[in-house]
DNA sequence: GCGATCAGCGGCACG
DNA sequence: CGTGCCGTTGATCGC
């Protein structure tokens, strides 16, 4: 094992990614704590101090220390041991113990580029923002990101009769959570202003019960339809599924 | 690349874990779409049909496919090109384009363990219940409560008075969100039930506009100090941090 | 299968 | 730094 610790160091110590396959258990104590039992498994060191543990299946690691952490080696008897630490926000640390053969790769890797995603819910409330008559003409949109004091509000407008709107934006179908945080968002705007507040969830679909939520708290829901799969966002269609009177 | 070509198509058609590192330029479209331009970068596949590219830093996937997708190779001109796809939930897929040359490795692994972790939520609540005089005296869990079965609810308990204890459980700082989600089932106990409610947010730490927010519903912080970085949960204490008169 | 919620969530933007 | 919240969230458990 003293050739294979070797091999691990230079490679750490060249700031290369560093990849390794063997059997190994895996420990974890920090912020909780694991254990996995032996099993043949990928290790990930990048040179940022990022360490992942993949098994053989599934799209997460299954034990992982993020940027800054400090990797090293140690020999305990027949076994290579790495061991990645942080102190940082909390003191931990993953044990990985090899217990037989491992295989090591080390990659130099030049990589500045940044990706470019399409389809966050930012560029959905942009392209909303212009799209505001398909929810209702006249209305007037204030801020985006409004800063409630409890929470943001994605889009704060005013219809024709002086109330304010407040939309909450969900990029895919809403559930229970997007209609709570608009009551409170509308709870809070309710209790500042003198003004009447209505509260509109935007989305494409909506569950059951977050649909039965939103009724009893005399919100709207506007269906969203829009596609974002082409490196551009374009809303589609935009329909008013629910119409009940809003007692606000 | 035609070389390249066979030894993936082989590593893929034995089912083994595939590892590859060379510079591309990556594509995705489906639920939402992204480019990013060339660069070193470091792919795998696993068994499963798991598909990640990953960059030199980060934790996360700068792109992936989950399990059950279909990987394939193609000639383009003096590149070569995986695709990754799947139809399910949504038709989306991956284009790694690979410039030049490719470093391959395959492995076969062979793992059936899973990961034990403590410190969960659950097994949290399941001590907290144990403990459940810290918070105050006389105070009965509701076990068998439809409520608390159906995970609606956290814990739910009966004051000496009889009123109904509605407790929300984080295991981590308590955050807006929190206080929202426990309002939502307060409010909606004091609907169905014809009887009083508290509720109760236990967690370690609270952010001051989440405690504001707790305090204008008339509910009730506890601090709560545990320790699971050891391989067992271990409640070492629980503070009442709040004691405003609940309007309940 | 969808629905609700947790996660050692991670990441980002903002104050 | 912490707070708030999104994410191609994923993973899990219940219905």
């Amino acid at each position: 094992m003293l050739e294979e610790k070797k091999t691990i160091d230079e490679a750490l110590a060249r700031n290369n990614l560093l990849i390794l396959v063997g059997n190994a258990n895996v420990k974890y104590f920090g912020r909780a704590s694991s254990k996995l039992s032996n099993g043949d498994r990928l290790v990930i060191v990048k040179p940022d101090g990022t360490f992942l543990v993949h098994q053989n299946s599934g799209m997460k690691a299954i034990n992982y220390q993020g940027p800054g952490s400090i990797v090293k080696t140690f020999l305990s008897g027949d076994k290579l041991i790495l061991k990645s630490e942080r102190l940082k926000p909390v003191h931990e640390a993953i044990e990985v113990e090899f217990t037989g053969k491992i295989q090591i790769h080390s990659f130099s890797m030049h990589d500045d580029k940044k990706i470019n995603v399409i389809g966050s819910e930012k560029q959905l409330a942009v392209e909303l923002e212009q799209n505001i008559g398909f929810i209702e003409k006249n209305l007037k949109i204030l801020t985006n990101e409004a800063d409630v004091k409890r929470g943001f509000i994605d889009l704060l407008a005013q219809d024709s009769e002086g109330n304010l709107v407040a939309i909450e934006l969900k990029r895919r179908r809403a559930s229970l959570d997007a209609v709570t945080q608009l009551e409170r968002y509308v709870t809070e705007l309710r209790k500042r202003k003198n003004v009447k507040v209505r509260g509109i969830v935007c989305a494409p679909g909506i569950t059951p019960n977050a649909l039965k939520l939103l009724e009893s708290r005399g919100f709207q829901f506007f269906n969203l339809k829009y596609d974002s799969s082409q490196m551009n966002v374009r809303i589609e269609g935009l329909e008013k599924k629910q119409n009940t009177l809003n007692f606000y």
